[in-house]
DNA sequence: GATTACTGTAATAGTAAAGGACACAGTTTA
DNA sequence: TAAACTGTGTCCTTTACTATTACAGTAATC
């Protein structure tokens, strides 16, 4: 799940620019190039976060529930909880003691830890809202 | 090569708590629980960049540099160059004009690269010599 | 109330990436 | 010349990711 971070964002920014009506996720998912299925999976989180909300049967779809400039990319890291950090001590079970290994694991998962923190932290500075502004600069609409 | 990056600064805070002999890529597999010709190659990209001095032959091994608190995992990180962070848009061919795709991509690389810059100035603020310190804080040697 | 167009979600299969293992040439010391 | 190393390439296994399919549930429309 990778790449479902980016998925999300492309779709938020997506239904951003259609902020009158719903999208289907066939509709998504050929914006975004990836498959229906993983689109409603996607949007499953994120529904359930309250930033899209969703309607089933004919007519139905998914439509931006917030205000694009409440929404952070940060939020969407964290419901879609991707770890697109992909650091992580190798969690040997044969740690001898007295070893250096022993605690050397501690002090980097918490050095990951706040790096991750950081991380979120400038993503907490980006919008949908703003994303939508600069490509609507670059005269895409 | 995710967890490169792990192993080349589990190596060289290993290395980096034996000032005075060469330790073998076999002594640093066995500390670091993985293979001794992903050390070697690993530690190749270390010595390329001046961290650690090595040498072929009997009695030869890796021993560290510089000085443990000249060298960052920020260094480390670029020498390794391993996209810890797996953001990265989908590389589509089939991007029509006039598409939201069209220029969402040039904006979300510009995000994501401003994101892994931000990561690297995090890593740059901690040293090889201060995760030693906090280790033999912990009383492990 | 049957049909159609959707979502929600699970299961399966295919594919790409990562890591482990091995091999072997090159180098240094004894 | 033998022994103990590094340097590096390649293959193979395993794992993780993604695509695809399938189907139950739901809402609108006729």
């Amino acid at each position: 799940m990778t790449s479902a971070f980016t998925i999300a964002v492309h779709s938020l920014v997506f239904l951003a620019s259609l902020p009158d009506r719903m999208a289907s996720s066939e509709e998504i998912a050929n914006q975004v190039f990836t498959h229906p299925a993983r689109v409603r999976k996607i949007m499953s989180c994120l529904r359930k976060e309250g930033y899209v909300k969703t309607k089933e049967g004919i007519g139905g779809g998914y439509i931006f529930e917030c205000e694009p400039d409440a929404v952070t990319l940060g939020n969407i890291y964290r419901s879609i909880s991707c770890k697109a950090l992909k650091l992580h001590w190798c969690s040997n079970e044969a740690y001898e003691a007295c070893q250096l290994s022993t605690h050397i694991q501690d002090v980097m998962d918490h050095i990951f830890n706040d790096a991750e923190n950081h991380f979120i932290a400038y993503l907490d500075h980006i919008t949908i809202e703003s994303i939508l502004h600069k490509i609507k600069v670059k005269q895409v609409f």
